[in-house]
DNA sequence: AGCACA
């Protein structure tokens, strides 16, 4: 005998369920409207509405089973319906025993933004600007960066999640504006999500965070250069100028970096024409030279705040440099002038590939000054660019060809010399506290 | 008016 096939979708005695499913609710039903529905029959402890495809229906969840079946077994049996606005609610055990919300923290609406900046120039998109394009929607409080696998990324912070709401609503997958980055970036969309956070912490001003509410708050140490001058006013703003001249300080220093580890890398951006290095405040200076300010620029934002060596050591804290032109005077294992070909030099090759130290740095050193002098107009007719690409001692000639000038950045996330740099470091600022409460795959 | 991530 052929029987009628069930249809299990139109049951009509359900197994009760803590959860209770709602249909015919009025458009756009808010969470608030369904937890004073179910409020006199007991505890709720989670609703999703906007449900299906005309987002009229809605499941609401109980603490407990019997508050369910008081609410409806109460509408079951009472003149009045169920109503919401005026508009009857039809509601039943829903088939399923808890809601389960995709509700991520990033749809929770709050004061701060997680901004990810997009494009290959992301990385160079200044915090400035950043506050800048994010003021125009209220007072921004705090800033941090970082960078993660989703790349460059930011926490902004605003008062409260009106504005912050605005500021996301208005620029989420939108660009910066172009007069706001210098010429030689590209375009940059931003991806605007909301942070779980609520306050950011912020213990300096830096390069990478800002924390507008206090102009009391120090100034990081990799904010000031060597001589001690402040490269971030307190107002946020850069007072020192670029310049193709770098001034690179290392921190925690605990493998020796040789001149050689220091061309290598900064060579990643383009020709450097001249190193010089130093001691200064009981830790190592480097000044480098580019034959250019841009490639400078890049080399800088690319590595700042960076480590050479995995674990946190040899962090590079770079800041620009008033020359223009180092005056190297002899070349040795501290100073060197790549412009000058077949220069005769005391052999060092370094050993950096393994990632072993080469040797322990130890206070050998009485140097008071720099091993330079700072006479900006000398050796005139000198070349320029590729020319000290020559028989130097460049020591991964092979892996930086030419067009490394015309194109002087890599893919986001990859960092120039192959098993040196490690990707950033996250140790000092921003504090991991600050960070996005997201798995590293989950960010897009 | 009838069950939710793709």
């Amino acid at each position: 005998m052929a029987s009628v096939s069930s249809q299990p979708q139109f049951r009509y005695t359900q197994p009760p369920s803590k959860v209770l499913h709602l249909r015919n609710l009025p458009w756009e039903c808010t969470e608030e409207e369904l937890i004073e529905l179910g409020k006199p029959f007991g505890k709720v402890v989670n609703t999703k509405c906007n449900v299906g495809a005309n987002r009229n229906q809605a499941f609401i969840e109980f603490a407990d089973l019997n508050q369910a079946i008081a609410m409806i077994s109460y509408y079951a049996s009472s003149s009045e319906p169920a109503q919401v606005r005026g508009k009857t609610v039809y509601l039943q055990y829903s088939n399923r025993q808890e809601i389960v919300n995709n509700k991520t923290t990033a749809d929770v609406a709050g004061n701060v933004l997680l901004v990810t900046i997009e494009g290959a120039d992301a990385r160079l998109v200044s915090i400035d600007v950043l506050h800048l394009v994010f003021s125009a929607f209220g007072f921004v409080h705090k800033i941090t960066t970082f960078e993660k696998t989703a790349g460059f990324q930011a926490l902004v912070q605003f008062s409260d999640t009106e504005t912050a709401s605005s500021a996301k609503n208005a620029l989420d997958g939108r660009s910066i504006p172009r007069y706001l980055l210098p010429e030689h970036v590209g375009p940059c969309a931003l991806r605007i999500t909301y942070s779980a956070h609520t306050d950011l912490s912020v213990k300096f001003q830096s390069h990478r965070s800002r924390d507008y509410t206090n102009p009391y708050l120090p100034v990081a140490p990799s904010a000031i250069d060597g001589s001690g001058q402040l490269t971030v006013g307190l107002d946020g703003k850069k007072l020192e100028p670029e310049s193709n001249v770098l001034l690179a300080s290392i921190e925690n220093m605990q493998y020796a970096v040789t001149l050689d580890v220091l061309h290598m890398v900064f060579s990643a951006f383009g020709p450097v024409q001249k190193i010089a290095m130093f001691d200064k405040n009981g830790g190592v200076q480097a000044l480098i030279q580019y034959p250019d300010v841009q490639t400078a620029v890049v080399a800088k934002e690319a590595l700042e705040g960076h480590c050479i060596y995995d674990g946190g050591f040899c962090k590079l804290h770079i800041s620009y440099s008033r020359h223009t032109d180092l005056s190297i005077k002899v070349n040795n294992d501290r100073s060197r002038d790549y412009t000058i070909p077949n220069t005769p030099m005391v052999n060092s090759q370094p050993s950096i590939l393994g990632q072993q130290p080469v040797s322990v740095m130890g206070p050998t050193v009485q140097y008071n000054g720099a091993p330079y002098t700072p006479s900006p107009e000398q050796q005139p007719g000198m070349p320029q660019t590729s020319a000290g690409w020559g028989p130097g001692v460049p020591p991964m000639p092979q892996s930086m060809p030419m067009q490394m000038h015309s194109n002087p950045y890599m893919p986001p996330g990859t960092m120039p010399p192959q098993g040196m740099m490690q990707s950033p470091i996250q140790s000092g600022l921003p504090q991991s506290s600050m960070l996005p409460p997201y798995g590293s795959g989950q960010i897009q």
